[in-house]
DNA sequence: TGAATCCAGTTGCTAATTGAAACCAGTTTA
DNA sequence: TAAACTGGTTTCAATTAGCAACTGGATTCA
């Protein structure tokens, strides 16, 4: 998806986000780094994706500010790609697909991977959209508006 | 967070999620679907996508359980795509990319959408990741666990 | 020290996907 | 009744993804 800068859609920060790492790679990337993966190897084993692909998401995640290279921290020549604050604040985007597709996706008696919180060993909370006085928000709850710049 | 190694991705619900509704017009649909478009020709001229691609796309969003097709609203013969109650729980996907990219790709000066609750017009909470006790959590304040189907 | 292996890609090629435009049958509007 | 709209499908060109082989420096092993 090619979004034209001057289209109306860029003025809308999911059509920019899905833009910036909205693809299945690159979310998947991020998921891995999540796991402390920082290593083009680790990252190509762990998913399976071609060298070339992998490299060019690479690229474009150092980019866009969601990862940075830095030396190994094994004292190796070789480098780490290391989530920024940037990329850090993608988890909620992660785990709220992660709990959807829980919920959605499997069935009960699936083998599947949970995540939980290091503390207790507890699962997490199910994410929620809440209004700024902490109802719980639907989508039906919500409506969009166009804030223009200048305009308070 | 620490992870199996050994674990194929489809076990992963991230993967799974990102398979089933994870490109970029799957998501710019279900974005506009919460905006309560939900006829093919409105889908259509608000994404600006190719008509055959949106057809595939709104087929396989059926065939997922994303949406429902129904009889248009209006009395006309023609048919309406309403989210499931799966679909609407995809809500806090759309959320949080919605924040991600208000936090991190725009600059202040620019035009851009928001999302206000209906009831006090307000901007909503910033969506976080948080325990179930209730303390928000950060990425590496998590782990994630394969749970082999069977056990408890 | 030299050979083998590992690491992080790059290149070249093919297969699959996307996108634009034209087309089409049924429906609704003027 | 004609024109326009709706919800697609078809065709074809262009883009992208995926695979395998190659590369050149770094590291390990004997």
């Amino acid at each position: 998806m090619v979004v034209d800068p001057s289209s109306p859609s860029s003025e809308c920060p999911v059509a920019r986000t899905l833009e910036a790492i909205g693809d299945r790679w690159s979310l998947m990337i991020i998921r891995d780094a999540f796991d402390d993966i920082r290593r083009f190897s680790e990252f190509q084993k762990s998913l399976g994706v071609a060298r070339n692909i992998l490299a060019l998401r690479l690229k474009t995640l150092v980019e866009v500010g969601v990862f940075d290279v830095q030396p190994a921290s094994d004292g190796s020549a070789y480098k780490e790609y290391v989530l920024t604050e940037k990329g850090r604040e993608i988890f909620p985007v992660v785990v709220s697909m992660r709990q959807w597709g829980e919920r959605f996706l499997f069935t009960g008696d699936e083998t599947r991977s949970v995540l939980l919180d290091n503390e207790y060993g507890q699962s997490l909370m199910p994410i929620e959209v809440r209004s700024s006085s902490g109802q719980k928000l639907g989508p039906s709850d919500c409506h969009r508006v166009r804030v223009v710049a200048g305009e308070s």
